[in-house]
DNA sequence: GTCTATAAGTTGATAGAC
DNA sequence: GTCTATCAACTTATAGAC
């Protein structure tokens, strides 16, 4: 199956994006040139040309379709707004780790490479991400307004949580001590008591996910 | 004071690691050329190599030193492993806020650049960055030990408050809706919370920061 | 659709003048 | 200590052959 030439008629464009999210992720998205996207797809440089008008179109599409992606995954995944917030929480939180554990180089990319895009193209990102955010800021608001949640502030909250969650991602490693529905099952944990009352557990059951 | 050539005796080093860091937290340390640096600093490029060898040790250089410096500066500010582990962790959240509020740019650099370095400097940062969670672990298995904290894991307790804290540092502005004080005040609310046991609080006075 | 060739500019780093 | 000049290599992107 190797050839140095000639149509593909096939899927050359989600290859080269495949291969730019790689690199990209791995060395940063200045650090990597076009040249060496082209090299791991197997093609010469100027060939990327016929599928992206630039470097930067490269780089903004990546990060625009994870975060449309990851909104509408949500939004799926949402039991709903009729059920306890506490109940939305905990699904967020597996929707979350799940999601983001799936997709580690477009988590890397959409919160490493945001410098390098341009100012356009950054206030495209940062407006789906705050939107991503007030999903999460406005089940805390709910728990917060039925008595459920006890937090100090709404919107530090969000900040907070979404912070330990990405976190994950920058150490998970798939053959690690913990698989990904345990690490969900222990962050479910803190989390839940983070936005606990002060006497603590009224959802979810045991204090132990041992 | 403006001269365009000649001898300063004074703090070009210093001014080429700042003109550096700067550069590197903004645009990322691939994007800036060493032509920038020196534009930044008032000099010509040349010059640079009187200072540095190379653009990875003013790299890696920047990383040791903000490493170093957060290590010590916690060994100062701890009140000691006498005192009770929830002390010690209330000390822990406001000195890692405050000092890291004091230094975005070196925190920025810490955690965005360590895939430029080469693999012998990474493995020397990633040694102090351990030693570093460390302290922070062996504070949260006291209080484990001690049952005056409740946590399903103290590795992951661990990296989850420290991504939740390092969090602050991407989002916080001083002329912002809330002082540092008063975000240490709110994150030191919540990280009580996910260490605290099933029956909440058991130090800290209100369960408010109001 | 992919190649080759190339334009026009930038890069990190060095040598030697002063 | 800093400058100027320079090197070889690399960069993004385009043009035109096939």
């Amino acid at each position: 199956m190797v050839r140095k030439t000639g149509s593909h008629a096939d899927i050359t464009g989600p290859r080269i994006r495949a291969a730019a999210q790689s690199l990209f992720a791995r060395h940063g998205f200045a650090a990597v040139s076009m040249r060496q996207i082209a090299a791991a797809v197997g093609v010469q440089a100027g060939a990327l040309y016929f599928y992206t008008p630039d470097k930067q179109s490269l780089l903004f599409d990546l990060m625009h379709d994870h975060m449309q992606t990851l909104i509408s995954a949500w939004d799926a995944a949402d039991p709903g707004p009729e059920l306890p917030p506490l109940v939305r929480l905990q699904a967020f939180v597996r929707f979350h780790i799940h999601h983001s554990l799936e997709r580690a180089d477009a988590v890397f990319l959409s919160y490493m490479e945001l410098r390098n895009l341009t100012p356009d193209n950054f206030a495209r990102i940062e407006a789906l991400r705050r939107t991503y955010e007030d999903r999460l800021e406005s089940i805390l608001r709910a728990g917060l307004e039925g008595g459920t949640m006890h937090i100090p502030d709404a919107k530090l909250a969000t900040l907070a949580l979404i912070a330990m969650l990405t976190g994950i991602t920058t150490w998970f490693r798939p053959d690690g001590r913990l698989s990904c529905d345990r690490v969900a099952d222990i962050y479910w944990e803190m989390a839940r008591k983070t936005v606990a009352g002060s006497l603590g557990a009224d959802f979810g059951g045991s204090d132990s996910v041992a």
